[in-house]
DNA sequence: GGTGCCGATTTCATCGATAGAACCACGGCG
DNA sequence: CGCCGTGGTTCTATCGATGAAATCGGCACC
């Protein structure tokens, strides 16, 4: 029985013989209403299909109701995942949320933190790629936000997980398997370019590398601008264009060692029997790749719950100083690297 | 040096020594504003890193800038890549993106279209699952709603592929490669709780197996209420622990496909030699699974384009009547499919 | 010189909800 | 007998931006 426009507190006030003010307490609950007035007013609203105003609200206390999540990709696994368990946890707080997709551009990443408290946003949830720390430090810093990924400087809210342990650890891995030729998928040798991921996980390996006694060839680390699958398979297919032996390959992300295993099919080249294929993130696919991929499980609903809960509290609390969560990571062995690897050498 | 409270209109104003509305002109520019003017306004704005209040702009003008998109799920590859799209197509007109997840349940997809122009939002993009339609027909059309995805009755604007015929061509396509005994994964014997992807696709298959004389053999329709690729390995070993022999599956989306490969793969039934298989969606990944999947390929770009452009157009005139889009759709030949298959026989 | 007009700018009310203060009826207490 | 707290309600100003209508300072024309 709506009207055409909607029904407002004024309509609902009118129709119950009470203030608008009354409306609001029965509303918001956070004034005691008197057990039959609220029941007027409850029948008025429900008669006349009230619904508030969020933007009236919104502009009242400041306050919208609404974060946003930035990402670089939407279209990546992680991303989809991550988001799904950022939207279920951000509405057990009351959070609606926003999406925005940075393509990993500085300037979208820097533009979102000046803009985008103007849009309605009481806060942000940024994954950074190519966005300097500094960008953060000072005027920006109004708008609420965590940052999640890998971030080198500590200047606001943080959740991330230990990529250089993750990235040493799955290494030790495949030299345990008897891998003694690594590849490396997503981590660049050109630091100016590098995202902070790529540069901590391949620090991990180095590390690992090291450990071992074992060289780090840097001829055989590829990379590709987009780490989806596609991404995975160039690089791969890159990489064995080189010409260098090598007997296991570890890619950065599921996507990229899912694109690696598709490129090493294409040779013939059999994992594990010849090269051992690795990945990163624990997406829903990796458990049913061919083989299934060993990789590093991240927990996905810890990890989108802590930035929700930290971008809740800083919220209510803008002051303070930045905390940073460490999601703790898990290695997950399948099949990609249940053999000893014959290796590959080229021309074969 | 903005302060701690970020400037208002009231403030370039003073600054500027004129009055809030002069500010607001040249904001919005609707109204011409003397040069010199403007451009001590475009200074005290810049000096003060005035960033306009869309809460107060969207209370005054009734319009948010905010679209939403309600999937059922989040996590799956195809609702990552459309999202993906859906926030490139809206960002061009000027709208960001507000993501809901409905789980497909009925309840939620009911409230969001009752309950979400509330939420600060201009229109809704909704992918209904298990949503009567009647549900849409009446007071609740107050919001501007582009339904996407599969939707029987014309009662809004609405974007969606033929999904009749897109099923059928793909059964026609494993018919004329020798398949006859041809497995259904997604689809639902039981009416009452298959969904209408599920539905139509069925009867695209059914259709093109009665064009052939084929016989329509229930026990070998399973389905899983996710549709995911755990959902279509799952279902993939309930269809095979039947008992019943075929020489095809039909995944009803590229997940539930590649789900399906896994599952052979891991039973030694080979793809294409024993038994076709084939996935609907084209998402990135179906170019990259062992073997590479045949699908019914969407342009994902142009659908997500088109339901942005019907709901700005419906925001922009809430009145006339419903248009339906369809997008067209295609068949992508790839490995899954190149052979003829010799089938799979219980017991082998 | 007065009138009319024009474009630029200001004044004022308003969108809908909400916090704070004022207010009211009532019974208890000094 | 009057003051006071109590629980509930109403009154009023306010959040920040904007459209409508009023205002103002020329400028041209008769």
């Amino acid at each position: 029985m709506a009207g055409s426009t909607r029904a407002t507190m004024r309509d609902v006030a009118a129709l119950a013989g009470v203030s608008t003010k009354t409306v609001s307490n029965v509303v918001t609950g956070t004034v005691p209403v008197n057990a039959d007035t609220r029941a007027r007013v409850e029948q008025a609203m429900r008669k006349l299909d009230f619904v508030p105003n969020l933007s009236a609200r919104s502009l009242r206390n400041g306050r919208s109701g609404v974060i946003a999540v930035a990402l670089p990709y939407l279209a990546t696994s992680f991303s989809a995942e991550l988001l799904d368990h950022i939207v279920q946890a951000a509405r057990l707080k009351g959070f609606a949320v926003q999406i925005e997709q940075t393509g990993s551009e500085p300037r979208r990443e820097r533009e979102l933190l000046s803009r985008a408290r103007a849009h309605l946003i009481d806060g942000l949830i940024l994954n950074p790629i190519r966005l300097e720390d500094s960008a953060l430090t000072d005027a920006d810093r109004q708008l609420p936000v965590v940052l999640i990924g890998e971030v080198e400087q500590q200047v606001a809210d943080h959740v991330g997980i230990d990529s250089v342990a993750g990235a040493a650890e799955m290494t030790r891995h495949v030299i345990e398997r008897g891998a003694r030729r690594i590849a490396v998928l997503g981590g660049d040798e050109q630091h100016g370019i590098a995202t902070a991921t790529s540069r901590l996980r391949l620090q991990g390996v180095r590390q690992a590398l090291a450990e071992a006694g074992l060289p780090a060839d840097p001829r055989l680390t590829a990379n590709h601008a987009d780490w989806t699958i596609a991404g995975g398979a160039e690089a791969m297919i890159e990489l064995l264009s080189r010409g260098v032996a090598f007997d296991a390959v570890l890619g950065f992300t599921d996507s990229l060692a899912t694109g690696a295993l598709h490129a090493l099919h294409g040779r013939g080249i059999r994992v594990p029997e010849d090269v051992l294929v690795t990945g990163f993130d624990d997406v829903e696919l990796s458990r049913f790749t061919e083989p299934a991929l060993s990789t590093v499980q991240i927990d996905r609903a810890a990890f989108a719950g802590a930035a929700v809960d930290l971008l809740a509290e800083r919220i209510a609390d803008p002051s303070g100083t930045p905390r940073s969560i460490t999601v703790p990571h898990r290695l997950v062995v399948r099949d990609s690297t249940r053999a000893t690897p014959g290796g590959w050498i080229p021309g074969s």
